[in-house]
DNA sequence: AGACTTTTAAATGTCAGACAAATAAAAAGT
DNA sequence: ACTTTTTATTTGTCTGACATTTAAAAGTCT
């Protein structure tokens, strides 16, 4: 592993992306130790703080992990769900809300990529997601609940109905997208009837699940994706009204 | 912002969570500078080095800029779509090449969302990205690519049919399932034959989007899914009986 | 007065050395 | 043989210093 001096990028930055070259390419592999920092700022000719500021750029993307002690250092983390749901829920939040993206393009994405689980979701849901579906439609429709409430309980249904396609490489790239849109949906206002109709899709959907009928399904998420996006439209008519 | 001081975890995580909580929360908006290191380090009552590994954490997940000088300091940063993209690569490779992912698994999970964008893309397709596939198509024709090359003109391939669906937060989340892919992929030796066979899909899932077919360019994929699937099995019993 | 140069101040980047705290292995004692 | 103490190693944190970069302020010349 070398630095380029040339490079006008923080010694840092160099050094943790040469070990993070390292363990994208396999030279390090999982659970391994790396040396320790005093080791390290010698290999590398720099300061140890220097060195504590790349592992800690690594350890916030969970590549690393450090441990005190006699036998401590720092390891080659296995990355593993919930570290990578938490990273992609970052970004993708932080996406969503930096960049001036239509509330639109955000439902496009995220129900495009939910219909894509949904036949695999219909083919082999289990006792336990439809179980978690049910419960999640029956929260939603108290009456009393707060909206915030109510759209946590609506990305947990969604969460379901992901998981229930059993790959969980697809739930994990998808946790993001339903997760990002939950600061989009706050800023709705849901009255009672537009609940209901959702509430409703949403017994559809699981319906549909429930007898194995992936193509209803799909027809009725984009339902629920059209009504979503009527609601969002309707509140956003309002607001610019409203100023 | 505050820091508890009965935590048992590092400072440095403390402050750069109290700090990821004020930005994701709106509390501190895009370009907005933070306080300066020493301030900082005063404001938490800790010295600069652990402010410092505090920023870095926050830098190497883009939440933050620095700049030296009279005017520097730490800036929230706006997270772009290529900095989203390259996280979100590290994080889907580094996912399936440490957790022991079938490669079933990934496949399906990978054309599941690919599938998911050929509607929309079908309907949208635009001149560019119809010829950035068919270009992709010409590369992978030739012989003499190593496989590697080949991989790599795959991706494309795949990158421009993704795109083609023109919703970005469509494409930032596919990047990561398809270049994650790719290391899998790589592991594979394909043969002349199978190589046709995958052009001879690509040309027709390209025609299927040309033509706006939606639901041919989504059979075609399917095929080439079985097709993929049925090389990496050749491959993986051929090296399992080598073995 | 205006344009150019120099100085200065503020900020991050880097370094050196020190001590604290945690941890496991080794040594000592019972 | 078991328990306790010591010791060595490693990360976590602090202090203080200097280097480097940058823009604004001050100074200088035409």
């Amino acid at each position: 592993m070398k630095i380029d001096p040339k490079s006008t990028a923080d010694l840092s930055a160099q050094i943790a992306g040469a070990i993070r070259d390292a363990i994208m390419q396999g030279d390090l592999i999982v659970d391994e130790r790396l040396p320790s920092e005093a080791e390290l700022a010698d290999q590398f000719a720099v300061s140890r703080p220097t060195v504590r500021e790349a592992l800690k750029r690594l350890a916030a993307q969970s590549l690393i992990r450090t441990q005190r002690g006699a036998t401590g250092g720092a390891f080659v983390n296995r990355l593993s769900y919930p570290d990578a749901y938490a990273q992609q829920i970052t970004t993708s939040t932080l996406l969503l809300s930096m960049n001036a993206i239509s509330f639109e393009t955000a439902c496009e994405a995220r129900y495009a990529m939910e219909r894509a689980c949904v036949p695999l979701a219909a083919q082999r849901r289990s006792r336990d997601h439809l179980a978690t579906m049910r419960a999640e439609i029956h929260r939603q429709s108290q009456s009393g609940l707060t909206d915030e409430a109510f759209c946590a309980s609506d990305v947990a249904f969604h969460r379901a109905l992901v998981d229930g396609a059993g790959n969980p490489v697809l739930s994990y790239q998808l946790v993001g997208a339903v997760e990002a849109m939950q600061p989009l949906m706050n800023m709705i206002t849901f009255t009672a009837r537009s609940r209901d109709a959702i509430v409703a899709l949403h017994v559809a959907i699981a319906d549909a699940i429930d007898e194995r009928d992936g193509v209803a399904a799909s027809e009725r998420l984009s339902a629920l994706e059209a009504e979503t996006l009527k609601l969002a439209h309707s509140v956003f008519v309002l607001r610019s009204a409203g100023q």
